[in-house]
DNA sequence: ACACCTTATTGACACAGGTCAACGTTCGAA
DNA sequence: TTCGAACGTTGACCTGTGTCAATAAGGTGT
């Protein structure tokens, strides 16, 4: 029994769920669609992040709480005129790209607390697509109102080139992993990303639901399915994971750490 | 006779770079240091950009230029305390990241009018090295000053947004490039975008000099030197290119732009 | 409970690009 | 001008992944 991340509208409170709650501090947030950020439980890793309450005040009033997204539907798609950035308040969502040959890139997965869409402010237009993997709720935050409150409130302007910058870096990272690593590598890397992002948000870093298919992780990380399915494989004849569909029990965090390092 | 970036210190004012004035914009700032940002050269598309001429002077006042830089040496280096951004004023910057296991991936390269160094927002320490490819000069610009100053320009704090997006959309098509791409590919687009960046500088968007080596270009395409020079090869047979060292001659564009979407 | 469709696994095979090696060329220091 | 080192090209061979195909296992809707 561990933690799982919503997956359809129907089975958030069935038995399984239950005996989980240590692990689902983001749950209280879920369907409670009057939240704002002052009490989201996110506000610690989320956009409030180094705010004052009355500060956190002020963003609250030109934050939009979406209704719940269901599996499948978009945030925004590619090439629409940019308006706002959203923050994921539960669930997941997938961003892609569609190249000119229309080959689909996923570029990111985005976790409770991430904010999205900011690659679309330079060009006045969204630079990818965003849908959501699961049942996902979402914050919307008008970027004009955001820029705006962003000249009174020096804190929350340095937070946001802080978000940004680390969107950067965190896409340079994937630069080098799709550019130098061996298949083994990526998908280690792959895992210990989201096994840290987990634990970030009080759920176990060692046991958790990939809300992606293998498709969308091999298109990811540059690979075919087959070949994340066979790494998958010789993982867990390493015992290093375990692996039942789209539930991972990470068996060797050391060992997988060595795998993302040198492989 | 072509357009070519400076080199190497001595061979700027050489006979061979007296015939093409029109070609180099942006000479006129190489050798002026006591240059400032309304008359630089690069005002349209640095950061100065959308700014009033009133504004462009306090932007100035914090913007401090470098000494010029010799080949090698280093902007700023990974790991260093964040301070700054730096906009090329002339010559080219590559930077790279050294991964755990001592290997090196270029993130990317620097023409004149662009900025670097945002990658180092998040964590208050460079994410990445920035080294000058050939003789170069920067402006540093000191980033709690541009904070400061962006809430009270506002066109400023919406460029510099801007900038940082663009960045990280940028990337996203690199991701996209290493993840699907044959080589071919990846050599097309990346000549494409050399190309296009030159001509953005009112320099030939048919004939340049690169300044980067073959094993600067394969790490940054995630290729090796070998497959980047068979690629070249290859492009010459088919009367796309003409290589000559780093001297390259596109003789087929739209064939090119055609080996960047299919091949 | 069934049927259908999507997703995942596994095997056999092919090929693009990596590796290794030899050689040629350019550049910069003296 | 010469020399050595760094850089670039080319060829032969090898290997990790992609491709194709067959099968199994889940999930979803009726």
């Amino acid at each position: 029994m561990y933690a799982r991340l919503v997956t359809t509208v129907g089975d958030v409170m069935d038995t399984q769920v239950l005996n989980v709650e240590e692990d689902l501090d983001v749950r209280p947030c879920e369907h409670n669609y009057q939240a704002n950020c002052n009490n989201c439980r996110l506000g610690g890793i989320c956009l409030p992040f180094a705010l004052e309450s009355k500060e956190i005040d002020e963003l609250d009033s030109i934050v939009r709480r979406s209704k719940p997204m269901q599996k499948g539907q978009h945030v925004y798609n590619e090439g629409e005129e940019f308006r706002s950035v959203f923050a994921v308040r539960s669930g997941m969502i997938k961003a892609y790209r569609t190249t000119d040959d229309g080959r689909e890139q996923v570029t990111g997965f985005y976790f409770p607390g991430e904010i999205l869409g900011m690659d679309g402010i330079g060009s006045n237009a969204h630079a990818s697509s965003a849908k959501a993997l699961e049942t996902s709720a979402v914050c919307e935050i008008p970027f004009t109102s955001l820029e705006k409150l962003s000249t009174s409130l020096p804190h929350l302007q340095r937070h946001f080139f802080q978000l940004m910058s680390r969107e950067i870096a965190e896409d340079q990272q994937l630069i080098t992993l799709l550019s130098k690593s061996s298949a083994d590598e990526r998908v280690a890397a792959f895992l210990l990303s989201v096994s840290a992002r987990n634990a970030r948000l009080g759920m176990s870093s060692t046991r958790f639901r990939l809300s992606m298919s293998r498709v969308d992780i091999g298109n990811y990380l540059g690979l075919t399915v087959e070949t994340v399915s066979r790494v998958f494989g010789r993982m867990q004849k390493l015992e290093v994971l375990k692996v039942e569909n789209r539930e991972i029990e990470i068996l060797d965090a050391a060992g997988l750490r060595k795998l993302a390092e040198v492989a």
